[in-house]
DNA sequence: TTGTGTTTTATTGCCTCC
DNA sequence: GGAGGCAATAAAACACAA
């Protein structure tokens, strides 16, 4: 027989609510029949209790039991104060409780893990609506994209038209996609994309399906920007979530454009990336 | 009543920290 | 090396539909 298993005790009534002054339940006996707390309570014996012979002569060893409601919500209280559980916390839950101490880490243990699934669980929600989000974003942005492209394409009959009629040209860059980008030399969208999925300790890294490579440090994933040659784009890492709420990751393009000159200074016209 | 899925309690084994 | 934490898992208890 193994040490430190647990046993039913149906005799069991005291241990619970010892009335001495310090436990909790002092005054909640009354919310528990008598005979029910006699037949149903758990009891987790010591081991040398397994050696008394009146307890094998009256009493079978039984599977384990789930704690009351009285005690699960205090545990639950306490829980929520604190969810690492120091000994001379435990020692003491366990005595206000009438559990083994071990029980009571057992017990913290398993529901630091609930909490880790239910926190994955809401990370993954947020997570999901950021992506819903941006993906709305993204067909907005397409649409626009086509209609400024519309554009650019009627002001360029336009423009030939004008140009094949002899009239001066005033733009001298003959691409109307850099005429347009010398209207907006610089468009910057950024959207931000909360960061829930890691959590405590053990956070997991987000990876974006799309620039996964672009993750590991949140710093651009292209040239410093100081030489304005260069586009931008920053999917900035997740960071460790403590907790709080104002944790928060920015996905941020940046297309810019650049004004091409002559040696002398002269501009010649606008260049854009994407 | 019974079969099945879910939740709770507990164990095991591995890892980290002091 | 011992204590404590965590992940994975077992198994009992529970809930509930058929």
């Amino acid at each position: 027989m193994e040490f430190g298993r647990i046993f039913f005790n149906p005799s069991y009534s005291g241990n619970m609510f010892p009335g001495n002054g310090d436990s909790i339940f002092q005054g909640a006996r009354s919310v528990m029949n008598i005979e029910e707390s006699t037949k149903k309570r758990p009891f987790f014996s010591m081991p040398e209790e397994l050696y008394d012979e009146e307890y094998f002569d009256e009493q079978l060893p039984e599977k384990k039991r789930r704690l009351t409601p009285e005690q699960v919500n205090f545990l639950e209280k306490s829980f929520e104060e604190e969810n690492k559980l120091e000994p001379e916390r435990k020692t003491q839950l366990a005595k206000n409780l009438g559990l083994q101490p071990r029980q009571v880490a057992v017990w913290f243990q398993n529901r630091r893990a609930r909490w880790k699934n239910k926190q994955l669980e809401r990370d993954y929600d947020q997570l999901k609506s950021s992506h819903e989000s941006l993906l709305s974003n993204y067909d907005s942005i397409l649409k626009e994209n086509e209609k400024l492209k519309a554009e650019v394409l009627s002001m360029t009959e336009k423009l030939g038209a004008k140009e094949s009629a002899g009239e001066p040209v005033p733009c001298q860059n003959s691409d109307p996609l850099l005429m347009v980008a010398s209207h907006a030399p610089a468009l910057q969208i950024s959207v931000k994309v909360e960061d829930r999925l890691s959590t405590g300790s053990d956070g997991s890294a987000v990876v974006d399906e799309d620039c996964p490579h672009l993750l590991d440090s949140g710093n651009s994933c292209f040239p410093d920007n100081e030489y304005t040659g260069y586009a931008t784009i920053d999917c900035v890492q997740s960071e460790e979530d403590d907790g709080s709420d104002d944790g928060g990751n920015y996905l941020s393009a940046f297309v810019g454009a650049e004004q091409e000159q002559h040696e002398d200074g002269e501009a010649l016209g606008w260049f854009i990336w994407s």
